[in-house]
DNA sequence: CGGCATCCCTTCCGATACTG
DNA sequence: CAGTATCGGAAGGGATGCCG
């Protein structure tokens, strides 16, 4: 990977469809996979698995495995991952602006 | 473009290839198409085109046309897109850290 | 100079089915 | 429960060529 623009890292570990809906949820609490399906309706098994194993390989989110029947895995938010959400909530607040109509957004 | 976590308007907005790094020359000073080129050797001229139209018509920055020969296109950040500026900062900020070597990150 | 049009490849993502 | 595997469509982006 060629060094880049810093704000390309950000957009890397938030850039996927739904990796800003688990990092937040995740802030509030610890949720098993199941929970953030519930959480997140409209996600896929498949996109919620791939997320969550980009986010841990980027290290903002911890993977723990119970080994118990049936099985239980919890997503945690790690304190590297804590980090991020000052970030967030900053693009949040700026993006809310945006998001306004009014400004001629969104019209198609 | 129904409603979502305001993080994923940031990350529209910001999120080609080259956005960050337009936005960020264009925070200098008001430069030309053939300066962004030149600025940025490894943009093609459609990528450069499509991000620039992208970002006026969200607003991010102003394109002047000067009705010369040969022609004159000015794009310059508009003040809305200096609202943008400090959220930049923030994430630029982070992205340095986490590009940080020794978190076995962009090895190149 | 500052584009747009076209072709093509790659990445992202949804749908569906299957498994330890 | 918590995934993986596979397929296929949609979107992002590069290369090249043409134009006012």
């Amino acid at each position: 990977m060629e060094r880049k623009c810093p704000i390309e890292t950000v957009i890397h570990v938030l850039g996927g469809k739904w990796k800003p809906t688990i990092l937040w949820l995740l802030l509030d609490s610890t949720k098993r996979f199941s929970e953030l399906e519930k959480l997140i309706p409209e996600v896929t098994q498949k996109m919620l698995a791939q997320h969550l194993r980009e986010l841990e390989s980027d290290q903002l989110v911890t993977r723990t495995v119970y080994p118990s029947v049936p099985p239980k895995v919890e997503y945690a938010l790690s304190d590297y991952g804590k980090t991020l959400v000052p970030v967030m909530e900053i693009m949040c607040e700026w993006g809310e602006t945006h998001q306004r109509p009014g400004l001629k957004q969104a019209v198609l």
